[in-house]
DNA sequence: TAACATTGTAAGGTGAGACTAACATCCTGG
DNA sequence: CCAGGATGTTAGTCTCACCTTACAATGTTA
């Protein structure tokens, strides 16, 4: 039953988190607006919402709004979770830069087992508690002075 | 110059980690060990080490073993470093089960920014210097009791 | 030294996920 | 209503990273 969720590629994965802040954005999700998003071309939008179609993930007429069905709003909910955590770990623990942090929380997001999220998540309440040790963020963003663009 | 190693897709950055290794374990590296290693059939490893000789990574002369270049040895190098570190955050900081730790970091290793990895490394060495206060890992595992397998 | 197993290579195919070019539909202004 | 731009779809192609099948080289051993 839930193996369905485990199969989904990166790039599925991508499609579905972005319908889903789309839709949460502006109400109506249309296939420009993911092709814009993702940045990809259109009939790209299109083969990958036939997968999707095929996973009962989301539900799509010819020339209406993308919806997403209740399993693919719940998967890309849970997508979208994983996201923020790791994007907050990257930010606030590592002291990465913001958009450094929304990259990599993009392509992290694919490549974390359910476990370790748990445990992060776990990890990140704990933080929370008991901030007033943690002064590595200080000392990381001290170390930022000398960074170097990579030209 | 350093665009080079960006441009490495996650399957040939697994090659190179995967030949250094074996270069390490057994001293010289020979098609069949790597294709053992990673669990693909003999071609595919072929038409990975044609790319990787493109791009001056190793040296192969037919039926002989598989070289690194110095620059192939310094880019696995890397990604192997970039793995000691992902494991030991998820193991030692986070808790997770070592199995699971050494599978997560071998796609996180992929993922990360080298920014990212910057910081999580001096995080790693802070939390060295002053474990006193993390009490998380332990209370982390306690909470394993209540883990159910999603079945 | 000839037969055989082991190891390596070549050729060609598959599926995912992207693309372009061309066509279809929708919508809005004149 | 119909012309044209915006949007959506179809068809076909490309690349990557894998595969299988078949062939080639190597090297041991009878």
């Amino acid at each position: 039953m839930r193996a369905n969720e485990k199969s989904l590629s990166a790039s599925m994965e991508d499609y579905l988190e972005t319908i889903w802040l789309i839709k949460k954005e502006l109400g109506v999700v249309r296939v420009r607006d993911i092709a814009k998003a993702r940045d990809v071309a259109l009939p790209s939008v299109n083969s990958a919402l036939k997968n999707l179609i095929r996973l009962h993930l989301v539900k799509h007429d010819k020339y209406e709004f993308v919806e997403l069905t209740p399993k693919g709003n719940q998967a890309a909910k849970r997508i979208y979770d994983r996201h923020i955590i790791l994007r907050r770990f990257l930010k606030e623990v590592l002291g990465v830069d913001k958009n450094r942090a929304e990259e990599d929380a993009c392509k992290l997001e694919h490549a974390l087992s359910s476990e370790s999220l748990e445990k992060l998540t776990k990890f990140m309440d704990f933080i929370r508690t008991c901030p007033s040790e943690l002064k590595f963020t200080k000392e990381s963003k001290v170390s930022s002075e000398e960074r170097k663009k990579t030209s």
